[in-house]
DNA sequence: ATAATTGCAAATTTTTTGCAGGTTC
DNA sequence: GAACCTGCAAAAAATTTGCAATTAT
């Protein structure tokens, strides 16, 4: 288990317990939407309410501890923050799989943003389709 | 005004004055969320409801007429369907603005992809920052 | 004529809020 | 001990649903 309290310290939180399970979480689980969140953490902590899952997502994600994912067709989900890269977002499982960015494809980026006098902060980028497992699935 | 009545029958869906509407509105503003729709749809047929808006949001949505774009800390836009394109997002103003695709970028997605025996079928690309407009604004 | 679509109102789901009691630093 | 957090329950906001009346083909 990562050191979360000091990541949760350094960006001005308190070290509660509740916080620490949502990371350690959200961490074990990839992306997870609030609803998973909840879930997940009730197992450990059933006492958690879904309103502090909010008010603490919200929070992080503020402070930049955490990052939300938005994606077609489904609620958002949340990750820990983490360099730039690719999601690949299954249409069938609604699995996300992360991939490492291409420095390549970021270069285009930035030309692109800078002839356009807009000043990039934050890149994303979801490619949707079917992943190997459900292609097998279907398969079989 | 563009073809509504023949996009809408080509999909299967009837030509009605709710749809052709909304889908005015839409291409018009460009991309806008539920209740920029509705508010903008008000103005030409007060009597057509939030409901229908987003039943047929939802319907156009499944049958190909219109994208979803979900962004970081705001609620989904919808866009007329047209080819793939990057959404360059104002994290002042709000504001989104297409961007052609490079091929380039393109086909490093593909190739990506392919290796990773991921059918590939959608790619978004939202670049967050701030645009032109708003860094002169807190300039001045 | 038929099947699809609309608008309304109600139901449901999701998210936010206020505040008393508890916790962290 | 001060400021911050939590959990509860209630409120507000967003989305979905059922159905009778209307409309497109």
């Amino acid at each position: 288990m990562a050191d979360y309290t000091t990541l949760l310290k350094k960006n001005g939180l308190k070290a509660t317990f509740q916080r620490m399970n949502i990371l350690d979480v959200v961490e074990k689980n990839g992306h997870m939407s609030i609803e998973a969140i909840y879930d997940e953490v009730f197992k450990i902590h059933p006492s958690l309410s879904l309103a502090t899952i909010y008010k603490n997502i919200i929070l992080m994600v503020e402070k930049g501890v955490v990052v939300e994912v938005p994606i077609t067709g489904l609620k958002s989900k949340y990750e820990l923050a983490k360099t730039d890269h690719i999601h690949l977002v299954c249409t069938k499982c609604g699995n996300v799989e992360d991939k490492p960015y291409s420095s390549n494809a970021d270069d285009i980026f930035r030309n692109m943003t800078k002839e356009e006098n807009f000043t990039l902060s934050k890149q994303q980028i979801n490619l949707y389709g079917v992943c190997g497992e459900c292609q097998e699935a279907k398969a079989s």
